[in-house]
DNA sequence: GATGAATGAGGCTTCATTCAT
DNA sequence: AATGAATGAAGCCTCATTCAT
């Protein structure tokens, strides 16, 4: 009878991947995250296959925790406005708080290993946040953009801002709000 | 006097090494590149002494062509729209006709494997263009925002632009000049 | 018409390879030994040939140069006893004083690169001292031994005695004159 | 509970290390260690981690098994002449019916890959024969001299006498024998 | 399922020697 | 002779994945 595969390791071997990619890039050794994990280097492969699955799966569940943490707590009937300013709030925050997810998430990002499908699958559960991204645009200068060119850019205005911040924490909260109204001066 | 070293070889491997790293990443082998470059492995080692200063000068020489594409038949006493649109045109055209220009240098900029001294050389080539979109966003909503911070977002805008228009090119014109206007909205 | 090859390159590849060799083992590059000597790499070569000959004639010379210290000023009509002593405090004296041309010799003397021409070279040049220690050991416990025996066992502690000097300076005249006293019970 | 590792393959390692750095100095390559082991080369760093650490635990062991095989059949309340030459007799022996491993320990001692800690761990298993040494010089020449040394000089001693004895085994005996009042006379 | 040893292809770099200039 | 670039074999070590226990 087989013993039943536990969850805690699963999360230990993400958040070691995610730690040890954000300080040594996806060249990061499977060993080396089951050590960090505190797992035996076996159990890598017995939960994940393959080292890029694991990536993948890494990928899929950070973009999964950011969308979830961007959608919460969001203002159902208010203005666009105020529901793009909290998502660029939530959003910034996220990768402020968190600099190994966002610089794990960079990397993955940019990674070939990352299949269509897990970009598919980050773009549904990133569904609800583009759809206020559509909103906010739909009387701008992009209102006729595909939408994904729109919401690439809006990650991309992100990214860059979380990592000034984190690079520069002194100016946080006037970076990031010069941000945001850059933002909405581009797309509404 | 001994031989002297070959510029042509230089070019070779940085070359070689451009294309594979936009193939497969920073992972690629140097006897790859060496392969690629037509020349004896050791070459590699004789011309650029690591693969980490290989990949630091391949990164420095990107954005030196880049940044003099952009500033290429600048219109020098243009009004600022003018020049601003001058270089984002450029910026996106070098990219979109380069892609594996671009998806290296995209690889490289976000690698810890480049040096502080790069980036600083890489912004001292990029200084004129700096100028520019500091002179646009002189009264818009970023005109407090830390310089850096703007170049960096247009940086960012920029690429995912190029990244929109190489994978659809179909849209290229429109994406191009929407992409420019939300720019201008942004910081103008 | 060719140049005459310079006294002076030769000696300075010596003196690097001595260097090199003393800090880094036998492993010691010719490229770096041509840089510390300030000659072309290739120099090494026309001066040497190859990387072993230059280890030989390192070692004659070394051993040459350790020979002649040994005999200068020896007294020539002095008993046994004081002859060997002047040979005893010569020896330990010249590598407590130089423990580059000492430590670079006790390598090169268990290589397997140095000849048995090299070797042979070597002992004609330090015949006048064996001859020394021979008359010293011609009624003692050694007398019928094999005189290169005798030889390389006091060659053996001369080493040792420096070696333990060049650690622990400190003691350095008691234990050079304890070692001879050994030395001199040992074989006379 | 995965695979042990095998006290064997360590050993088979160990063994062939010894006989080709008895052969090929330290230059000898890890890859030919595993092959002449018949062990595949990745197992070398599995059992050592690094070629410097397995040269250091090579030493050890050799040190270790030349220790312990002097102090065999040690006459514990002997006089100390009988003692010391028990011990020098042991000690050749080894070296003579072992020229490879006396070979490699010669090439181990000169080498500046052997750490502070290997040596310390070969002077422990070493005490018991250093204190026969001590009680053997408490009245001689060498009474006031540090210990450490006197040790060094038996050591350099017997390794001469082993090395001539193997390069000329017809006087084996003689030599030994020889070797033996000298050391007792420099000491006693 | 749990564990970590086993595996060998592949990676980066070094190096003695040669040779174009 | 002088110079240092050219060369490619060889060296040490890493690593994802498999599999014996």
């Amino acid at each position: 009878m087989a013993r039943p595969r536990s969850e805690e390791k699963r999360d230990a071997i993400l958040t070691a991947a995610m730690e040890l990619i954000a300080e040594h890039g996806l060249g990061a050794a499977t060993a080396e995250i089951a050590k960090v994990a505190q797992v035996p280097h076996g159990s890598v492969f017995t939960y994940f296959g393959t080292k890029s699955a694991l990536l993948n799966e890494l990928y899929v569940e950070l973009k999964t925790e950011l969308s979830e943490s961007i959608l919460e707590a969001m203002p159902g009937d208010g203005d666009v406005r105020e529901q793009l300013h909290h998502l660029w709030g939530r959003w910034t925050d996220w990768g402020v708080s968190n600099p190994p997810k966002r610089r794990a998430l960079a990397q993955l990002g940019v990674s070939d290993q990352i299949t269509e499908t897990s970009r598919k699958a980050a773009a549904v559960v990133a569904g609800p946040a583009v759809e206020i991204v559509d909103r906010a645009r739909s009387s701008g200068a992009l209102r006729d953009a595909p939408l994904a060119y729109v919401g690439a850019l809006v990650e991309a205005m992100a990214g860059t801002t979380i990592d000034f911040i984190i690079q520069d924490p002194g100016n946080a909260e006037r970076v990031r709000d010069a941000g945001f109204e850059a933002l909405w001066q581009a797309i509404s």
